[in-house]
DNA sequence: GTCTATAATTCGATAGAC
DNA sequence: GTCTATCGAATTATAGAC
């Protein structure tokens, strides 16, 4: 272990903070004094752990998605539970903020952006199997809705699409991912 | 007229300055000195026409989407027209840069967001005239596909969306839109 | 109407005591 | 391992000459 339980706990405090005024200001506004405020210790001691704020930030952002295999699961299902996972992580989020942080963020920086896209090229595109040539499209057109609703509902907080339950935005956005990954769609709404 | 023709010019530079600067770097990043040097006048002039940055952003992304009405269209293409109309406007936005500045913004500045809700609140509710009781939400769900497309494609560009031509990426959304609207769906892709 | 000069902050990062 | 003190740079914004 190279570290001593005390400075793991306060690594631990700093990228929690971090994470927090990462999701809530933004990169830029995100300053390392008052993530070291938040986390209750001193400002050079974010700078010793994580050496700048790109590397704290680095830190705050490197997170793995976690999506379910859909392989397994009967065809017509797989809609259904990639959009409620996907949903599923981000109403978990509250406590971390790591996946507000990495949208946030990706839209004004460069590296923030690349790392999201490299999340959703391996992790969507993969979940969904070997495709055929027009694989990787589907996956991109996934994820093109699923972003759009986190950027509706966790950023900009459209009221109509903040103010669905979790139950009814799945029955609504399903049936367009489902379509994405080559089905027909039936029911309107 | 309340400005010579000379400020005229010089407020007109100022604006397409900022426009690029607050869309290329974010709010935050653009610095007042750097729109300046770009519309080669000083730093003092910007604060003399707009009294501060935020003055100056408000001013930069005063604008109207202008978005088609889809009430006198057969109502199997409206889907396609929408989706069209818009990949039109970002795609023309380049000179301008007013709906990168506008969307960039809005995720990490509350006022920028506060715009976007009520842009497409009204625009896009607008257009897909007074429906039923779920309207404001199919209204919502059009935004959060369309904004995940531009999110997707002018922002973070993903590969897979920026890579399309605008014919293929209407012929992909637009079934999804229509879907919204209130059709069933019948294509795959 | 345009510019120079500068005030007043604030930030990231460093050096070093304990 | 934690903190004090501070440097150097960059920013918004202001005051005033021309």
């Amino acid at each position: 272990m190279p570290f001593t339980q005390r400075s793991e706990e306060t690594r631990n405090a700093i990228l929690a903070a971090a994470r927090r005024r990462f999701a809530d200001d933004g990169y830029e506004r995100a300053t390392i004094r008052a993530i070291a405020a938040d986390a209750g210790i001193d400002p050079s001691m974010v700078m010793r752990y994580y050496g700048s704020k790109e590397g704290l930030f680095a830190a705050a952002v490197d997170v793995v998605l976690g999506l379910p295999d859909l392989r397994g699961l009967p065809a017509g299902r797989r809609g259904e539970v990639l959009v409620r996972h996907f949903l599923t992580l981000w109403e978990g989020d509250r406590a971390s903020g790591v996946l507000t942080v990495l949208l946030r963020s990706a839209v004004t920086n460069e590296a923030a952006a690349e790392r999201m896209r490299t999340i959703f090229a391996t992790q969507v595109g993969a979940v969904i199997g070997p495709a055929a040539d027009d694989g990787p499209t589907r996956a991109a057109l996934i994820a093109s809705q699923l972003l759009g609703v986190a950027l509706c509902r966790y950023v900009l907080r459209l009221p109509e699409i903040a103010a669905l339950d979790a139950d009814a935005l799945v029955a609504s956005v399903a049936p367009t991912v489902q379509h994405y990954l080559g089905d027909p769609l039936d029911s309107a709404g």
